[in-house]
DNA sequence: CACGATTTTATGTATAGACATATAGAGACG
DNA sequence: CGTCTCTATATGTCTATACATAAAATCGTG
């Protein structure tokens, strides 16, 4: 509140609609810890009098806090700060082509294999899924200037992803491929480190025992799985950045 | 549309309301590639014929689904489908004891170094900012059932943090105290791999040369660096787990 | 006191209407 | 043909009102 500055003029290129502005001054508060988790936001009606304005529009700055996960609203009991998912943020991952490009860097993608075959037990079991028919497995490699960027080790549903088999994944890389062709729903990413073998430490052009970045990826369609993947990274290399921001400044 | 199953009765435990129809209804068209990014989604007005409803209906579903990023709105040219952040997902990094806790196993606690000194450039260069007053550095082992799970290096700026000073990290891990005492508006987190240390390998009873998990999280307040820390965890342990889902099913 | 029924209340959804505002596109003009 | 202005229009915000719904609080009864 007295926001206000000496300056006859608000600030110039806001839009403090009231709405908004509610917004922004509940999650000040929640963010600076002065409504900390678990405290009870005033009432609907409390902040129609306080900022004198209808319901509808203190319920849509709620609710947006809500969407935003910031607080819980509760029927009869009222509006409550949440505990913030801490240690929650979100990781970018971006498509290695475009993380490539992004870099300034060209990029460059070889195919090692590509075959097709009935799914066997460990392919059911990678997929995640009962019964799978066909996929399609793939290996190939990811550089940037011509150094070895990631390997990548794919297994495609091609009954869950029938367009797969007319892809040409020799000339697009697959996740490239999948991107662009197969919408999703979920996905999944474990990410944990292990030591280059012999085979990975030879595709990634680093020494046997140095250490990789691993990403697993698991990908669904209404619980449907798709693709599960596996990418190596020389792990000194490479950094995956993730980061939370909260929306005050925003 | 047409989702009811044979059973006369609806969904149970759904509350279709309208204006979440909608929402799940445009979703759906765009998680299933139905209407590809760039697609201009209907106009209210269209949307508020087709279902029957008022404007401020459609509204809240088309604002919903603009605040989650699936659609941008433009005034006068109508709403477009987003391209999706495709390979952006939530990471969940728990509260370390939270995270044993919830394994059902017992968390332990050992502090292994607390100092307090005037931060030297190292520091300065670790937090981020320039000119840092005083520093709390911390070194401390996190273990679950009496096995090493993560050890921790941790740098706090006290000026940034002046209510450090009081805490007593022997008793509570630097982790937890700050989540209950400092709220924080920005982090970072940079995750990567590492073979173990001389250090490293007997803190973690680990073998030299073992793959290690690093994060390295960092944390501001309205842009002002609060604590840079890294954890390391036994590679092949460890897992991190990111998680996207769409809305479409809840 | 324990337990189930009833009331109260804060939020959840929805409406019709009003005015604001940005801007794409049309028309005017040089 | 380019540029400028104007206008039509889709979204953005807000109101006052209405009824629905879940759950806390209260009451009543055994």
């Amino acid at each position: 509140m007295s926001l206000s500055t000496e300056r006859g003029k608000l600030q110039p290129a806001d839009k403090p609609t009231l709405y908004k502005q509610i917004r922004i001054d509940i999650e000040r508060r929640i963010l600076t810890g002065e409504w900390p988790p678990g405290h009870r936001i005033p009432f609907e009606h409390e902040l129609m009098s306080r900022y004198g304005c209808s319901r509808m529009t203190v319920s849509k700055a709620l609710s947006e806090l809500a969407q935003a996960d910031l607080i819980e609203r509760r029927r009869k009991a009222g509006s409550f700060v949440r505990r913030p998912t801490f240690l929650s943020a979100v990781l970018k991952i971006a498509d290695i082509r475009a993380e490539i490009n992004a870099l300034g860097r060209s990029y460059g993608y070889e195919l090692i294999q590509c075959s097709r075959r009935t799914a066997n037990a460990a392919d059911r079991a990678r997929l995640g899924a009962g019964k799978t028919g066909k996929v399609i497995a793939i290996a190939c490699r990811h550089s940037a200037d011509g150094v070895p960027f990631a390997i990548e080790d794919r297994l495609i549903d091609l009954d869950a992803v029938p367009e797969a088999a007319a892809a040409d994944f020799a000339a697009e890389p697959p996740g490239s491929w999948l991107l662009h062709h197969v919408p999703w729903t979920e996905a999944e990413h474990s990410i944990s480190a292990i030591v280059a073998d012999e085979q990975a430490a030879a595709a990634l052009d680093i020494a046997i025992g140095a250490p990789c970045l691993v990403i697993d990826r698991h990908t669904w369609r209404s619980a449907r799985p798709l693709t599960a993947v596996r990418l190596l990274y020389p792990g000194e290399s490479h950094k995956l950045i993730a980061r939370f921001k909260g929306s005050l400044e925003g």
